[in-house]
DNA sequence: GGTCCTGCGTTACC
DNA sequence: ACCGGTAACGCAGGACC
């Protein structure tokens, strides 16, 4: 039978010996297909050059009798073949070793350590990876798909598992035309007592479609919400919940840190409740996978979290200053949910329930739409990266780097090199760190007229550039290359690398669906350039990653010491042609406009783009009317990474200082922003001046709300491992104490409070937002809101410290 | 008891 | 363990006088 298919999910499975996958996707008439299919397994072995051919037939018999025993199988090499490859870069002999189960991969290749066998390769990449390379049957890309429908008890019963058909695989075919495609997604949050996995009772769960919205719960008898159903207990409304999932039947079970909080938690109660929580379309409960965080799996379901995602693609543009779910949401959906005040059911009220569920049903409502708005470019990453989303949604910038690499290598001939072992990446930590970004220390000044260059995608762009990788590198002085002055020197040859030529291309790429995205405002071309610029991004990252199976340390050092005298040459050019250069970092050059017009700058940046090598490309950032930079606290000398500037429209780019620094109370945030904005607005520091002595007096008057005094600092690791006990540790430990649960990662709040006896430590005057006490009115001043100022105003040989001096005032009765 | 310096720790920039 | 180096700066803690 023929379908239109869209793979969503893979696995594998054994049956007598031998490894099937097993497709989880959707028809284009909505059904639920599980596809079966069988791909050769095989790994290489490398020879070492000039081997005679009979020599090589020896050493395949030698390999083709090779058998291992494990438990429950026997596995065997079936048969050899030699082809032409390339290893990193290099021609080379192989021999192809199909073997019947990729289990037993590591064993057969750790037994043959012959002497003509330079490498074994390729036994350390997963079956689903192994199988997408060899079938080419791609995550969410449509196919036209020939197979055999599966009715009887075939394959150990494969075709009992909940979808609609089962099919053997016969034939596939991508399709032309490629339907956009909705992936049926059912959101969840669960409600309960403790925080400790397992710990108390799950409370309530809500689970939200399309147009299906439940708060499933066991205290809900009084509820009048329509949406609520109540339970007799805890594992009633547990076996409900497995029951309208599985009614929904989704592609994607979405909860927003699930992985490591509703999906584990509801495992553990129903292990509590001594039942199964069978989600898996084959009745199978959830599985977690232990790395440093858990890992969440359901069988046929995509199980995601949202927040996984979104910490590793977008947190790094995005604003929010935490990554809760309320913060996240209302800066990617302008939503705001409402708050609800966590308290013991016990302590609950009989009116607070039917609050309690709505807040509860809001979470799942608010993770949906997320989940929706982050779909397109869940979707795309899979598409280019080619690994399953499961995967997708989880792995790091590195790993999504990696799986580019290697699901693109076929087209350069090459073999996959290896993940590197324990010893390997120990050794590799121990290399040691290289010289970093170039940055100009400022002369501090309110500037007229700045004018922003960067280069566009810089490291990605050098490393293209200059062929800089793991197969084009090499100690010793090779024909055709360049050299690059690190210490030792490296060479890399000029023959252009499979990694810089896949970086070309994605530069390449990047460029086109950005402009497809600016004539079409479309979400899918911005899903796409985004997917390409942030791989782009990450490439620098990855050669110099002590993970990467093609680490180079000499290629992240050379892109550093080659973008650092690209970015230093272009400073050098810049200033030939009668410009004042005030600022640089990294990528970016700040420069004076000062006489010369638009024209005029443009023509300068065309000329220094004529100039350069390679892809490598300075863009104009933008003309901002005016911007300014601040000395050091500590020293005379020009702040690096701090800087303000507001453009013709009066909107404001500001840069390190105090304001975006969410370790600083607010209102030293505000006071800042707030006096940037006067002085770049107006260009004299006057009206700033006068706000500040408002803000001043207000904070002497005690008129200031706590809340915007309060400090935030982040828990960063177990309070017993602190050498320093600073303000937030010592907060910490005080929650502690009293029970109030603290984790790592959390955002510990404080104010600083007047005490009678006059302590010195900040730390032993640091108390908890709700305990009582006064604001140290001195402490704010001096410690928060001048720092802050005064580096500001002494552009303008203000000094602030005179303001303070009230203070003596006030306590002598002034206020 | 004060001053100075250093290291720890957090958060930013790119 | 899950991409890199550069940088600012508060606070604690110890050396020193």
């Amino acid at each position: 039978m023929e379908i239109n298919f869209i793979p969503i999910d893979y696995d594998y499975f054994d049956y007598q010996g031998r490894t099937y996958a097993k497709i989880i996707g959707r028809t284009d008439k909505g059904k639920k297909v599980c596809i079966i299919d069988e791909v050769p397994v095989y790994f290489w072995a490398i020879l070492k050059p000039k081997l005679l051919e009979k020599k090589i037939r020896q050493l395949q018999e030698k390999i083709e009798r090779i058998k291992v025993e494990s438990a429950n199988r026997e596995s065997k090499v079936l048969k050899t073949e030699v082809h032409d490859k390339n290893f990193l870069g290099k021609e080379c002999k192989a021999i192809k070793i199909f073997i019947t189960n990729l289990k037993d991969a590591h064993d057969i290749a750790d037994k043959m350590g012959f002497d003509e066998i330079e490498k074994r390769r390729e036994y350390d990449l997963g079956y689903v990876t192994k199988y997408i390379l060899e079938r080419k049957l791609k995550p969410l890309v449509w196919y036209n798909i020939d197979g055999e429908l599966i009715t009887d008890n075939e394959l150990g019963g494969i075709n009992s598992i909940e979808v609609d058909d089962v099919l053997k695989l016969k034939t596939i075919k991508l399709l032309e035309k490629q339907p956009e495609f909705k992936p049926k997604i059912l959101a969840y949050d669960i409600e309960t007592d403790e925080f400790e996995i397992g710990k108390g009772h799950i409370l309530m769960i809500s689970l939200v479609g399309e147009n299906f919205k439940k708060v499933l719960t066991w205290k809900g008898k009084d509820s009048k919400k329509q949406f609520v159903e109540n339970f007799k207990d805890e594992t009633e409304m547990l076996e409900a919940f497995v029951r309208y999932v599985k009614e929904q039947d989704p592609d994607i079970l979405t909860g927003y840190f699930s992985d490591n909080f509703d999906l584990p938690y509801l495992r553990a109660r129903a292990e509590h409740n001594q039942m199964k929580l069978n989600l898996g379309i084959d009745n199978s409960q959830p599985s977690f996978s232990r790395g440093r965080l858990l890992t969440g799996k359901i069988k046929g379901i995509v199980h995601i979290d949202m927040l996984r995602f979104i910490q590793i693609v977008y947190s790094q543009y995005l604003q929010s200053e935490t990554l809760s779910l309320n913060e996240v949401a209302s800066e990617l959906l302008g939503e705001k949910k409402t708050e609800w005040e966590h308290k013991h059911s016990s302590k609950i009220k009989k009116h607070e329930w039917e609050d309690y569920f709505e807040y509860n049903l809001q979470d799942s409502v608010i993770t949906k739409n997320l989940a929706e708005k982050i779909w397109p470019d869940l979707q795309e990453f899979t598409r280019i990266i080619q690994e399953p989303l499961f995967e997708i949604s989880r792995d790091s910038m590195s790993a999504h780097v990696e799986n580019y690499i290697i699901h693109n290598l076929e087209r350069f001939n090459e073999i996959a090199e290896k993940r590197p072992t324990h010893e390997e990446i120990g050794d590799r930590r121990e290399e040691g760190r290289f010289e970093g970004a170039f940055v100009l220390q400022p002369v501090p000044g309110l500037y007229s007229n700045v004018i922003f260059f960067d280069f566009t995608s810089m490291y990605a762009s050098v490393i293209v550039s200059y062929n800089l990788s793991k197969s084009t590198y090499s100690e010793k002085e090779i024909p055709d290359s360049v050299e690059v002055d690190l210490n030792p020197k490296a060479y890399f040859s000029k023959k252009p690398g499979f990694f810089p030529q896949m970086l070309a291309e994605i530069i390449k790429k990047r460029k086109m669906y950005k402009q497809e995205y600016n004539q079409k405002k479309d979400t899918l071309s911005k899903a796409r350039s985004n997917a390409f610029k942030l791989l782009a991004n990450a490439s620098y990252g990855y050669q110099g990653f002590f993970g990467a199976r093609y680490y180079c340390l000499p290629a992240a050092a050379a892109t550093a010491a080659l973008a650092r005298s690209s970015v230093k040459d272009a400073i050098e050019k810049i200033k030939n042609q009668g410009y004042k250069v005030i600022y640089s970092d990294t990528d970016s050059i700040a420069l004076l406009q000062e006489n010369k017009t638009k024209k005029q700058v443009l023509e300068t940046l065309e000329k220094i783009n004529s100039e350069l090598p390679g892809v490598m490309e300075l863009d104009l950032e933008g003309f901002f009317k005016r911007g300014i930079w601040v000395t050091k606290r500590t020293g005379e000398f020009g702040a690096k990474k701090k800087y303000a500037l507001i453009d013709d429209k009066n909107k404001l780019k500001i840069r390190g200082f105090e304001t975006v620094r969410r370790d600083w109370c607010n209102l030293a945030r505000q006071t800042q922003n707030k006096i940037l904005q006067l002085i770049l607005e107006n260009g004299n520091e006057k009206q700033a001046l006068e706000y500040l002595k408002k803000i001043v007096k207000q904070i002497k008057l005690r008129e200031i709300p706590l809340e915007q005094l309060l400090i935030r600092t982040q828990l960063k690791k177990p309070i017993e491992e602190y050498k320093s006990i600073s303000p937030h540790v010592t907060i910490a430990k005080k929650m502690k104490e009293k029970n109030i649960p603290v984790n790592i990662g959390m955002l510990i709040e404080y104010y600083i409070a007047e005490t009678n006896e006059k302590k010195a430590l900040v730390r032993d005057r640091a108390k908890m937002p709700d305990e009582k006490g006064k604001y140290d009115i001195e402490y704010y001043l001096k410690n928060q809101i001048l720092p802050a100022v005064e580096n500001i105003f002494e552009v303008f040989n203000v000094n602030t410290n005179e303001l303070l001096d009230g203070k003596k005032q006030m306590k002598l009765g002034e206020f």
